[in-house]
DNA sequence: TTTGGTGTTTCGAG
DNA sequence: CCTCGAAACACCAA
């Protein structure tokens, strides 16, 4: 569930709510295998007494810094949750691993699959430097897609999720983007002209800031559904053109909007406005 | 009640 | 290098 969009909402949470500056006090973990790399005792004993000196995002991870040069990477994966609440409040089953902080707050990791993960390391890089460049950046260029581009015979919307090429598009962002650039998901990247680069690059951009900017997409109201750090909604679904309207009228054409499967991703398309080569 | 689908990532086989 | 299928897990809608 969380891109880009989500994951950054989150971040601007926390560090809203002062998270820089608090000191870990103690931890509990109730399932094991959220922490990636580390046993739970090894866990609880590395990050007792740290102090959180800043908070930021990568990609999809919330990176915490802290003050011994180590790194806690969190990843929410399909439905995990990072929020801050008091000490006192009753813990709920899906909430995995609680951090306790110095001002009678935790910091609580939520998930109901299960499937995020925490990595407390020095050596943060290992996981890092594999990532594509943040579209979001000055650094992710016209010309940087263009030369990223040209050599890739892959279908564009496997391409997109893959997190090696671009950082921190999803599903949704993804078929959004695709839609504004009236790209059909299969096609071959390295066919693109540089119009049509210069066209996803904006539509890329476009739909993630925008993401952000109304502080993340929910969709349906389940347990596993995206929420902000101070579990609010998301209020981007009313800009969502094509993501799971299904059989819903293009805003573009009126066409109805068909779900195709790629790369076992659910996908939607306009089939008039985005035509496959 | 049972089934199929879910916004992510990783792994191995071909 | 690329594609596919499966797995990790719980919930929800049909």
């Amino acid at each position: 569930m969380p891109e880009l969009p989500e994951v950054e909402t989150i971040v601007r949470n926390l560090n809203a709510a002062s998270l820089p500056g608090k000191t870990v006090t103690g931890a509990n973990i109730y399932w094991r295998k959220i922490i990636a790399n580390l046993s739970p005792g090894e866990f609880i004993q590395k990050i007792t007494n740290r102090t959180i000196v800043k908070l930021r995002r990568r990609a999809k991870f919330i990176i915490l810094d802290l003050d011994n040069s180590s790194q806690l990477l969190v990843h929410l994966r399909m439905s995990g949750r990072l929020y801050l609440g008091p000490t006192s409040a009753t813990r709920n089953k899906h909430e995995h691993v609680i951090l306790h902080l110095n001002d009678n707050r935790d910091l609580r990791f939520y998930d109901t699959r299960k499937f995020g993960r925490m990595i407390l390391t020095k050596n943060p890089d290992t996981i890092l430097q594999n990532l594509g460049p943040e579209p979001l950046s000055d650094e992710f260029t016209v010309k940087q897609f263009i030369t990223m581009l040209k050599s890739k015979t892959r279908q564009l919307k496997p391409l997109l999720l893959d997190q090696t090429f671009i950082a921190g598009l999803g599903n949704i962002y993804t078929d959004e983007a695709l839609w504004r650039a009236r790209l059909h998901p299969l096609t071959i990247a390295a066919t693109l002209t540089p119009y049509k680069i210069s066209t996803l690059h904006t539509a890329i951009r476009f739909v993630l800031q925008q993401g952000i900017d109304n502080q993340g997409t929910s969709l349906g109201d389940g347990q596993s559904n995206f929420a902000s750090a101070e579990n609010r909604r998301g209020n981007n679904a009313r800009n969502l053109m094509v993501f799971r309207r299904t059989d819903q009228e293009c805003p573009r054409c009126g066409t109805k909007i068909k779900r195709i499967i790629i790369g076992q991703r659910s996908t939607h398309i306009c089939p008039k406005c985005q035509k496959h080569p």
